[in-house]
DNA sequence: ATGAAAGCGCTAACAT
DNA sequence: ATGTTAGCGCTTTCAT
């Protein structure tokens, strides 16, 4: 009889009859249940190792009513940003003996509602949901069904834990710095007219912030839209920007995708960088370090945002009743050599 | 009473008695069954919305022995080529009505074997596992506990389902490359001497073999070891090289992040790619597309890889006792700027 | 410190 | 085409 056939289907009742305890005792070990006899703890443990046994994780989540999971809802992974905080956001739950469950929202609003109240969402005992497509109006009406943490900015009738990195106030570092360098004409990467909560509307607002501060005229040419926020919709918004003939000494991309793109479509141009344009991004994705040049960016704290956030979540559903809180991550701007000029 | 209230905690008999038949009959309709009266499936539908009713998959997986996930074992997910896969394999998944959980290996040894026999892959209905610690020596004792298929090289004592790429050949194809446009010191970045079964010991014979068949000779200190295979790892090989006085005209970095922190090493050295230092990654992840200068890489079917390994992993589960196969994707050499010279 | 028994919500076997 | 019943493996309540 081969390892894996004994192994395969061992319930804590086997267990129970090979240690010789009841089923009660073997779950008392196995979830470090503090009054066991040491010597009965001991005939459990090595009942476990010689048969294999591994709890049944449906069994135990249907019977104690919460499964040991949280969900993380993001958009995408292919986005370095989100694989990187889907790392982070699993290794903190991890350390809080939780498991994460990635959930692919796209980015749309509807998928982005579907599994928010869908069986998965449900099944885990607490959500993490970067939101993306969801707007004020859409969410208004939306009333999560698990203990909910935000990432990014406030949705929901009901007021709600949120965790966010501090957009406006970035986006403004972000501008000033390239303000500061001597740049007038810097184009705004990642504009998004339509949009009224998200990121977008944020860091558009932060950059015309610091413009006006510095009276300097914003000027609605340089806004500019990216029809996705990936390395293409930078590198075809900046083209476009360029055989428009708007003009521009720099530019502030809304994350480090697009202003890795866009630096690709100005070396494209023939014009240098930082001398020609100078570029600033957004997220401190590992790429903005190794690129050539490498990237000026706002690291927006996102190992922060990670943690602080599981550790609410975890908060938020031992107690369901407990005040909402918000957390802002503190930013830096990390200065490379696309602004180095 | 607010809408979340009600909906919280409701069962299949709760939409049972509100549609006026049996739980057997609305889990017909919640599983599709067909043979269920069109009024009937309609009543039981209105329940379910009226109750925003949602299934506890805990219960279902206990009852029916089957979780509709599949797990996948990968180390890490901020190399983008993990993350492009994660993505890839839980849209095929998807396809197939099946979630996918993503586990860290770390790419430790023994955090694959703990994950491997644990709790959770055990629970998923098969695993999909992407190696990079365990070796022969290992894994032949290793027997797993669920259907599984393997990504990359072969394991385990039992045979097993395999999806691979071309691992040697697409080394030797990328190689072929760099010798064609004339280059004849070509650095072989990744190598792990130590290493006997994974991606390093095969890429590292592909190059091998067409240095080989060009009589070229192999300079074993032009095979040179990277801590880590990501930009930082790629960077201070390469540094290293170059302070010790190794001379190169040419770099086939074992995969892209390598061959990006590569580029930027030689950047930082004064010397010009591809002019100088001619360079091919592995991988063809998005950054290869857009960085400056463009890297060439081998695009080894990624996509591929992901939509086969979900559907082989189906027809295991399917049929534990078919006969295991292999497949191999097919790759393609991405000639881009940094060879192009 | 440990045992006995109940039951979480679902699906599958056996009904009709 | 649908109802009835049992039981998946665990944790929890009530025991002692």
């Amino acid at each position: 009889m081969l390892a894996w056939e004994v192994a395969v289907g061992v319930t804590i009742s086997d267990v129970a009859r090979v240690a010789g305890v009841s089923p009660r005792t073997v779950a008392n070990v196995v979830n470090d249940y503090e009054h066991v006899r040491p010597s009965t703890r001991q005939r459990v443990l090595d009942a476990i190792a010689k048969l294999g046994y591994q709890p049944n994780l449906a069994a135990r989540s249907l019977r104690s009513g919460r499964s040991g999971e949280i969900a993380l809802m993001v958009p995408e992974l292919r986005n370095a940003y989100f694989a990187e905080l889907a790392e982070d956001v699993m290794r903190a739950a991890s350390s809080h003996g939780l498991s994460t469950v990635i959930l692919l929202t796209e980015g749309e609003k509807a998928r982005e509602l579907e599994i928010l109240d869908g069986a998965r969402a449900r099944s885990a005992d607490g959500v993490l949901f970067n939101v993306l497509g969801l707007e004020l109006d859409d969410a208004i009406r939306v009333t999560p069904r698990s203990p909910i943490v935000l990432l990014g900015e406030h949705l929901f009738g009901v007021p709600t834990d949120l965790v966010t990195m501090q957009n406006v106030e970035a986006a403004k570092t972000a501008t000033n710095h390239l303000l500061e360098i001597g740049r007038r004409r810097i184009l705004a990467l990642g504009a998004a007219p339509e949009e009224t909560m998200g990121s977008a509307t944020l860091r558009l607002r932060g950059y015309a912030e610091a413009l006006a501060e510095a009276d300097v005229p914003y000027r609605s040419e340089l806004a500019v839209a990216a029809r996705t926020w990936d390395h293409a919709g930078g590198a075809e918004a900046v083209r476009l920007a360029q055989d428009s003939g708007v003009e521009f000494d720099a530019i502030f991309a809304f994350n480090d995708a697009l202003g890795l793109g866009a630096m690709r479509a100005v070396a494209d141009g023939g014009r240098s960088i930082p001398a020609d344009v100078a570029v600033v991004g957004f997220d401190d994705i590992d790429d903005a370090r190794w690129s050539t040049p490498s990237m000026t960016t706002i690291d927006p704290g996102r190992g922060q945002i990670a943690a602080i956030a599981v550790e609410m979540l975890i908060e938020r559903i031992a107690d369901p009743e407990r005040e909402p809180r918000e957390a802002r991550t503190p930013f830096r701007l990390v200065v490379r050599e696309s602004t180095a000029g």
